[in-house]
RNA sequence: GUCCCGUUCGUCUAGAGGCCUAGGACACCGGGUUUUCAUCCCGGCAACAGGGGUUCGACUCCCCUACGGGAUGCCA
């Protein structure tokens, strides 16, 4: 059975690169009917919180990306590592090391100075010294030879062993260093095939070599490019929104980020809108690109209209309340919320922006526009107090009675119809955003057009 | 510095020696629909990093250079 694994630290919250990385293992477990599994790496205490671990997983939820079995953490299983330390001691393929970092400080500068690859020497590989305080444990990596593998989206990768030096395995405080962990759970875990950053290809060998020693099977690998920010650089926060939860925030749909970081480094035809089970069905782990891929939010953007659209407006109401909640808007004081956000709802690509925008339908407009209160509103009084007194009397408010009103007051001011409704539609929603004017004026309700026309005559001259 | 990986329109990509006058999508620009905005429709712009080979023929194969990224830690 496949088992794949996403392994991440938690030393910050989730970025969307850990999310592809997620997103590729978990499609690939399931598309080989195996399981997908989580590791929490928190072997460095100092920067590892549980509040960027709970980010990590709620994250993975929100993702739909759920996990075969509750997620494991390193800290809980040191007593593993040490175990196989141990091991590889008694087979005598690992050995103390007590070169100070001075020592190796000065090798390194050294060996860059004269052109070489810095590395360890070797030094204390043939010195049998026994455990103390300053003390690592290394692994005796073989001098020549190669490693090779067969990485699913590169293919046949070589590295020659003497490229690798002896590794730690054990710190001289006596804990277990990444490489060790990485190797022996994946292999109490089960896992078969690793799905990991290209930034983990060199780390590949070396792992090699550990799980030699203990003599555990080969895995599957399969490193994928990084994703790049805008400047083509590794995605850093410095640059570009990276974190998970402040798109969620903004208002992308978790199928339209799904959708956005599969199709990233792959493709399909023509194909651009996929869901989950698109994916599942036609991603091919092997077809995805070898080079680092840029995260475009235009494209995002894009995609998530789409993804709204996709939506019933049942289904659309339920994405966008959360985002209504966070404005403070209240639609249950009308009664007819759903056909305004029916109306509304292609307004902007994101729901946060669709909610704002629905802010004058609800509430109190927060803001005029000031250059559509300038343009159409400050010099038409006249159209406005013309309008009003057509308004006030009429009885059925509906879109259809309402466009025989304003085409009869627009034949009557002989105005064309944008210098009739631009006023209007300024007054009403506080910009010129809005659906059809009849249909807006009906939507917003007549108490309260003709309250904002009459507050819009006092922004008049 | 050294080792490894990579390089097709601004971006994501198609392209496995002749199908390429290099295709699609996003973005952008123009036009149309729309009373405004959004949607929608139509059109346009725009790329094989450079240089050598191999071949009748190269985006596709090989080499070199350049550029980008990763690794080089008692971080993960």
């Amino acid at each position: 059975m496949i088992i794949t694994r996403f392994a991440p630290s938690p030393t910050g919250t989730l970025h969307i690169g850990g999310v592809r990385t997620a997103l590729f293992n978990y499609i690939y477990a399931k598309q080989n009917n195996g399981k997908f599994l989580v590791r929490i790496e928190d072997t460095d205490q100092v920067r590892s919180k549980t509040e960027f671990e709970e980010n990590i997983i709620t994250g993975l939820h929100d993702m739909g990306l759920k996990p075969d079995a509750d997620p494991v953490r390193q800290s809980e299983r040191k007593h593993l590592y040490l175990d196989a330390a141990h091991r590889i001691i008694e087979s005598g393929q690992g050995y103390y090391c007590n070169c100070s970092t001075e020592r190796l400080e000065e090798l390194r500068n050294a060996q860059m100075k004269a052109g070489k690859k810095p590395m360890y020497d070797g030094k204390c590989r043939d010195k049998g010294l026994e455990k103390s305080e300053n003390t690592v444990l290394r692994l005796k990596t073989p001098n020549d030879g190669e490693v090779r593998f067969n990485d699913l989206v590169r293919g046949e990768v070589v590295f020659n062993n003497s490229e690798l030096d002896d590794l730690i395995l054990l710190r001289s405080n006596g804990t277990p260093t990444y490489h060790l962990c990485v190797v022996v759970d994946d292999a109490d875990q089960g896992v078969t095939t690793v799905i990991r950053g290209e930034d983990h290809l060199s780390n590949t060998p070396r792992q090699m070599h550990i799980q030699q020693a203990l003599e555990l099977s080969a895995l599957e690998y399969a490193h994928l490019p990084l994703v790049l920010g805008e400047n083509k650089k590794r995605l850093s926060k410095r640059d570009s929104v990276t974190s998970l939860d402040e798109y969620i925030s903004k208002g992308y749909l978790q199928t339209s980020m799904i959708n956005m970081l599969g199709r990233l480094g792959w493709s399909k035809g023509d194909k651009e809108i996929f869901y989950i089970d698109d994916l599942l069905k036609d991603f091919r782990i092997q077809e995805v690109q070898k080079a680092g891929a840029v995260f475009d939010l235009k494209k995002l953007d894009w995609i998530n209209t789409n993804h709204l659209a996709n939506l019933s407006l049942e289904d659309f109401i339920i994405q966008l309340n959360p985002y209504l909640d966070e404005l403070g808007i209240k639609t249950s004081n009308r009664q007819n919320a759903e056909t305004i956000i029916e109306n509304l709802r292609t307004t902007a690509s994101t729901l946060s922006e669709i909610a704002i925008d629905l802010i004058p339908y609800f509430a109190d407009i927060k803001e005029y526009d000031q250059k559509s209160v300038e343009k159409f509103i400050a010099g038409s009084k006249n159209i406005l107090e013309y309008v009003l007194r057509q308004l006030e009397p009429l009885d059925q408010w509906t879109e259809q009675a309402l466009d025989e009103v304003l085409a009869k007051c627009q034949k009557e001011l002989d105005l064309k119809t944008p210098q009739l409704n631009q006023p209007i539609r300024v007054a009403l929603v506080g910009s010129v955003k809005s659906p059809s004017l009849g249909l807006t004026l009906s939507l917003i309700g007549k108490e309260l057009s003709l309250e904002r026309i009459k507050k819009g005559l006092e922004m008049t001259f």
